[in-house]
DNA sequence: CTCAGTGCAAAGGTTTTGCATGGCT
DNA sequence: AGCCATGCAAAACCTTTGCACTGAG
């Protein structure tokens, strides 16, 4: 459902790891085919609707179970927009944040060192270790403003 | 969690401007007061919950329309949690981020000035404006390694 | 008296889920 | 054959809106 692996919820004594269940079928090449034409973050609708304008047909549903299962194996990126609708960008290897204009959607890939180098030291500083982090940035692009 | 400074929506900086509108009554009273009693972010369900447990008795859909009255007019911080939720916080509280502990949910308050900082210098150096930002660090606690 | 504010319920939109079917392995 | 993935439709949810009414100024 998240990109990263929060769940704070269902400590899982249930000791089950199916994590590599993913069969390549018709319907996630579609799904993944329309992420890697849009280099920003969009919509599930907006990706159905691509994937039936291309002529392929998927339903709405399974495009939300694609995209939560390609987010689950960490090959896509999702957040949420200022409406709270979820969105999704297939993501690069090298670890970065986004900054994302919150009218069009155009997405600038950022690294920041100093960040990563920032919330390590903040965790160990509190004794935590084993850190990750997520990190985005919305503003309005120069064509929106 | 997330976090966040600016409240944006309000897309028209058109001809009408009716901020100074807002009556004091019991409801906008409640819904002040419970935001008071908390001190992160809270969903409008939760605001709800809150004023009908104090004895108030407001509808949802007046909880909804002060809480939005009270974004606009820059009282309170509203932003989305990773449920796509609008959540709530009077912004007269610091700005901070979230250090959560994966195991068991232990959750510090970080402040990060130099992170505050750092996302607006690169949100202006790609010509954004209008920015916000949410930032969460994961680990795990002392109590949990 | 007037009009912003409120309550209720229905509408609107997004995301999830139940169940029967279809396609890989 | 066994199972996971899919489709469709209904459900679940959060949030907004229409309309008649109440209460503050």
């Amino acid at each position: 459902m998240t990109s990263t692996e929060h769940t704070p919820s269902s400590p899982g004594p249930a000791a089950d790891s199916p994590q590599r269940t993913v069969r390549p079928t018709r319907q996630r090449r579609a799904v993944a085919a329309a992420l890697a034409g849009f280099d920003d973050f969009r919509s599930a609708q907006e990706i159905h609707d691509l994937i039936q304008k291309q002529g392929d047909s998927v339903g709405l549903a399974t495009v939300y179970r694609t995209l939560a299962a390609l987010a689950d194996a960490g090959e896509v990126d999702m957040l949420r927009n200022e409406d709270g609708e979820a969105i999704w960008r297939s993501c690069s290897d090298t670890h970065h944040h986004h900054l994302v204009c919150r009218t069009c959607g155009a997405t600038v890939e950022v690294e920041g060192p100093a960040v990563e180098r920032w919330t390590n030291a903040i965790a160990q500083e509190h004794g935590y270790g084993d850190i990750s982090h997520t990190l985005e940035i919305f503003g309005t692009c120069p064509a929106c403003r």
